[in-house]
DNA sequence: TTATCATTTAGATAGTTGGCTAAATATCTA
DNA sequence: TAGATATTTAGCCAACTATCTAAATGATAA
C-alpha cells in the first residue's frame, strides 16, 4: 500500500489510451464493457490495459454481478506527483 | 518549443536510468563521458538514452571541444506536470 | 441445466526497447 | 597528417508490449 513503485506507475501512464481510460473514470465509475465501446480495440487489449493499470495502482475493479466496474485511484496520481516533484523539483537536494 | 507531447515525456521518464541521468543534471552539467562512469552499461546505450532524453526535450547538448555537456532541461517537467495535473486534478472538467 | 452476457486468459504475432560490439565521426594535439 | 580521445551511429539480438482471435471463466436468467 502506497509502495506502488515510480517505473511502473510512469510506464502505465505513457499510453495515452490507459491515460484516457483514466480520464474517463475521473466523471465515473464504469465497467469493462463501457469503457470497451468508447475505444476502437478489441475487449481482450481494454483488458490488458486494465491489467496495467491495476498493477500500478492507477484503478480499482470491483464485481457487481457480471459486470466489473473500474474506479480511479486518485492516491496514486498525487504519490507521483510528489515524487517526481521531490525528485526534479526546484529546491530538492538529495 | 513547448510542444512537447506527453506520451514521449512519460516514455522517457519511464526509466531509472534516465531518471538518475535527469536526477544527476539537476546538479551539474555533464560530459557524456562522465555520466558514463556512474552507470553500469556501455557508453553507445547511454548514448541511446541521451537522445531519448533528447527527443523528449528533457536534456539540451552542447559541445566544447571534444566533450559533449548534457544539461537539464527543467521547463519541460512542469509542462509535464501542468499536463498531468490539469488532465487528473480534482478540479478538472475536460 | 442450458443459454446468454460480461470479462478475462491463452496463445500467436508484429513492432518497440534496451542492451551489446564494432565501426564511424568529430575534435584536439603533436 | 597521424594518433588519441570523446561520443555517436550501425547492426544485431533478446526481452517486452500491444494487438488480435479463440477459448475459458463467472454470473444471471430461462
Amino acid at each position: 500500500m502506497g509502495i506502488t513503485d515510480i517505473t511502473t506507475t510512469l510506464k502505465a501512464l505513457s499510453d495515452p489510451i490507459r491515460r484516457d481510460i483514466l480520464n474517463l473514470l475521473k466523471k465515473k465509475n464504469l465497467t469493462a464493457g463501457e469503457i470497451a465501446l468508447l475505444f476502437p480495440i478489441s475487449k481482450p487489449s481494454l483488458s490488458h490495459h486494465f491489467t496495467v493499470l491495476k498493477n500500478a495502482n492507477l484503478i480499482g475493479s470491483e464485481r457487481k454481478g457480471q459486470k466489473i466496474y473500474y474506479s480511479l485511484n486518485a492516491t496514486v496520481f498525487y504519490e507521483l506527483l510528489n515524487d517526481v516533484l521531490e525528485t526534479f523539483g526546484e529546491k530538492n537536494e538529495n
